[in-house]
DNA sequence: TTTAATAACAAACATTCTGTATGTATGTAA
DNA sequence: TTACATACATACAGAATGTTTGTTATTAAA
């Protein structure tokens, strides 16, 4: 059974993705050895190398890829109803359920901005997850006359997200902090 | 001129963890090496490995003392007025300025949580920064009514703090974080 | 005060990892 | 089918980590 170079290269780099990610997730990104990872996915450190142009490189895609995935998921569950404090509580949730997803914390908010760099982390967040969030906080805090205020709320919420997801993976009570995340957002509209 | 076994020690400790938060700080944790630091330090490997057990310990040993100078700027200049509410916006304008102070967001914002850890990083800030703030936080968030919810307001909240340092540093204007901040803490207790 | 023991370091060593260079087979296009 | 490019494997060079061993300075005991 033959294959296209196309089809070789596109399953392969999700090979290697795949094995990368379950072992940054395991183990961490530092403590994880590229002859880990192909041992893992029953290749090479040639393909590797050839794929990626470094292992740095290889921890940026996996995260772009699941930076996707978390943007995908939010966009699917944020149904949108006329009211915009419902629609962003519902982002909300739909923020944490896809945190929530194994490996999802560590990779985006630990190791990523460790050896990514802020910066690198906030383009990547820009163009998937965190616009569709930060944007529908933007129009409530604007509609709430916040006005100037916005965007910069917007960043700080966003933190009270991320932290709220990794107290939720550490056990935290995942009610408790929705109506924390409420709480905060009600008061700055009421 | 002679010295104590003690005084040696301490010196030598001192001496490390400046060489190693330089290049910490420059370079990253990753980025930096053994090598690097003892020859920054003037001297060799064995010193290095004789008074700290990895490159990770270094790392922690260096943190912690950041931590601990956090935490006493914040005390420092933490005045104790009847106001709850004045008291915490004086401590949150003594957190941005101590962590105004170059290196430090990098320090135990980024390179911390990512190699040692969230859990140990909180044990860490549990003993120093955040004790102080979260405190003043949940005392005015208690007094509000926000009594359940005040151990959680106050971890989002100082998710905000943390945040809000980062953007500082990369350049955000810090009148605009102040007041954002406040606008939020207001919102929970009017 | 001489000696035994321990602490503070230096120097050398073994393992392992990263990135590169080279080699080979498979696919692709002229 | 011939020439080239792509996809990988294998072999290599450099460097970093942690350990071990050796040396000097300090402290404690005899």
């Amino acid at each position: 059974m033959r294959k296209s170079n196309k089809e070789r290269s596109e399953a392969m780099r999700q090979s290697l993705m795949d094995a990368a990610r379950s072992l940054f997730v395991e183990k961490g990104y530092a403590e994880t050895t590229t002859p880990d990872i192909v041992a893992s996915a029953g290749v090479t450190r040639g393909a590797l190398y050839h794929h990626f142009e470094d292992k740095k490189a290889l921890l940026r895609a996996v995260i772009e890829r699941e930076a996707a995935k978390v943007a995908a998921s939010i966009e699917l569950h944020s149904r949108v109803p006329g009211n915009a404090r419902a629609t962003i509580l519902e982002g909300t949730r739909a923020y944490f359920d896809a945190m929530a997803y194994p490996g999802r914390t560590r990779l985006l908010l630990l190791d990523g901005p460790a050896v990514l760099g802020i910066e690198a982390m906030r383009t990547i967040d820009e163009q998937t997850a965190e616009a569709s969030l930060s944007a529908g906080l933007k129009d409530l805090l604007s509609e709430a006359g916040n006005g100037g205020k916005a965007e910069m709320l917007a960043m700080l919420l966003s933190a009270a997200f991320d932290r709220a997801s990794l107290a939720i993976e550490t056990g935290a009570d995942r009610q408790q902090c929705e109506a924390a995340i409420t709480a905060l957002i009600d008061g700055l509209t009421a």
